[in-house]
DNA sequence: ATCGATAGTTCGAGTATATCGAACAATGGA
DNA sequence: TCCATTGTTCGATATACTCGAACTATCGAT
């Protein structure tokens, strides 16, 4: 297995943070750990497969977005938010408010 | 020809306006329409495909991004800045900001 | 220590999207 | 009418999304 890939905040760039987003599964995640703390994948959509989540799991972890720790057999996700903030003042919390006012639907 | 399809506020979706932004030329053009007004489309990176840069500014259309009118043989374009605004309040600012600071370097 | 359960990653295949050049359509001007 | 300009559409190739299956890593129980 390969190390986790974990840019630092140089590295982060806005296209690839906004292409993150851009996906309605990584949304969600995105909105989920932002509600709810560090979670572990098995927390979200259990209807998509374990393969896709991870995939989507790493454009989060290598556009900068989330930062991914093992626990034992489980990986924990934070929401890289203290970085977020530096490099892209004010981003997150706009989609984030985005994303909670369309899900009120 | 197609007519050019322009979603409505309420059709707006916030995971497309992002996906819209997640591109290197799409997020650019947004940025020149932002700083310059109103542009045609040759009015951008003249070393992308005609066919190339009217496939993005579809995209940006059908996200609700850009407005586009016929004027004799060229098209205007126009950032939709005030639906934008309504629909998801400061998401345009914010990334604007960021494309400004990035692109200084 | 071996077995089994759990959590994720990686791989391979099918489907969808990006990029380009070429051909087409629409408008305006000589 | 002819031609230049602008942009769309088409066909082809290359890259990304989604899934199931196989694999790796860790923990707990026997």
């Amino acid at each position: 297995m390969r190390p986790l890939a974990h840019p630092d905040r140089e590295q982060l760039t806005l296209t690839s943070v906004l292409y993150a987003l851009g996906d309605p599964v990584r949304l969600e995640i995105v909105r989920v750990l932002a509600e709810r703390g560090d979670l572990c994948c098995n927390a979200f959509d259990p209807t998509i497969a374990k393969s896709t989540m991870s995939h989507h799991f790493r454009i989060l972890r290598e556009a900068g977005l989330v930062h991914s720790r093992k626990d034992g057999t489980q990986h924990i996700n934070r929401l890289r938010r203290d970085d977020l903030e530096s490099v892209f003042p004010g981003l997150l919390d706009v989609v984030l408010q985005a994303a909670n006012n369309v899900d009120l639907s």
